[in-house]
DNA sequence: CAGAACGTTCAATTGCGATTGAACAAATAA
DNA sequence: TTATTTGTTCAATCGCAATTGAACGTTCTG
């Protein structure tokens, strides 16, 4: 990381970095975006990658994936021929894309896994796999998760009319 | 992966296996607790670590770690001196604790880090690393970020309110 | 045109944390 | 008592994904 940073841009783009990083996504992902939330002006790949200690590569992949998320934008700086990289400011709507794109389609394939799931367990009945006691009480236990699962779905558009 | 379980415990265990995976958490743990929702009898150790092909490490640190999160129970099953262990199958309360030990905290000290982040910005200004308008823009938008942030401290209430 | 600047791609490396095996301690049995 | 069973701890290993360096294609410049 490098010194010239100020402390309090440093301070966030350490946790930016760490946030993304227990998210699951890559780290130098959220000390980009981290970084450019606290920039004035644009940066361009170099500034970003010698302002972070980031190979270029990972300056280029991590960009070009926060610019699929709608994280960054692109801006044209006159007399640099380089790319330039703001970021979008609103975590409002971020937050909105991030769940369309990403907690969403988990939500609905967990739904459809849960039918193959009764229906797997209907065979095993069948096949004598399991006992009708086993049989009993897997059903209710699954039962009780798809209750939870369509609350789950029901708070969500919720949630996201309170922001 | 032991080839004698049912089919909708494997796959539920499996399935089990990679939502902790995504959330950060060891596979194994969500295997173990995955294999004893479905178990309508306790099961020791042995039987864990057997039928998920895991070595006995790996459930003992497992079960322990569900342990403390009040996932799972200790049985004391009649004529074995082995420990046995069932789920415990309340999800909903599942989920409340583990906002709570695990979101909440998380969630306030974002809270204190934010202070932080300010007061550093306070420091660069007076010291000369930040100019004027880097100084508005980035209070701007930490202040946005605060917002934000106050936002979710209060929904997650709402939310707990209604499962 | 040649040469440089810029960004991307991809195989190789690295780092991190889950998993394991072996040694250990505690409890029970013989 | 000694031997066996049971569960934990910890250093070593392994797997996975982030990161890198180098080679590449493209676009600009002189």
């Amino acid at each position: 990381m490098a010194e010239n940073l100020p402390s309090c841009r440093r301070e966030f783009v350490e946790t930016a970095g760490r946030l993304c990083q227990r998210l699951g996504l890559p780290r130098s992902t959220g000390q980009i975006y981290g970084l450019l939330y606290l920039s004035a002006q644009p940066l361009s790949l170099d500034d970003i990658s010698g302002l972070l200690s980031l190979s270029k590569a990972s300056a280029s992949t991590g960009t070009r994936q926060l610019l699929t998320w709608q994280a960054l934008k692109q801006v044209w700086v006159p007399g640099d021929r380089r790319d330039h990289f703001e970021a979008i400011g609103d975590l409002r709507e971020l937050l909105r894309t991030g769940y369309e794109n990403f907690f969403r389609p988990k939500l609905e394939r967990s739904v459809t896994k849960m039918d193959q799931l009764l229906a797997n367990l209907e065979a095993d009945r069948k096949s004598g796999a399991l006992s009708k006691e086993d049989h009993a009480f897997c059903k209710a236990r699954l039962a009780h998760m798809a209750t939870l699962q369509s609350r789950v779905t029901k708070l969500l558009p919720i949630a996201e009319k309170f922001f």
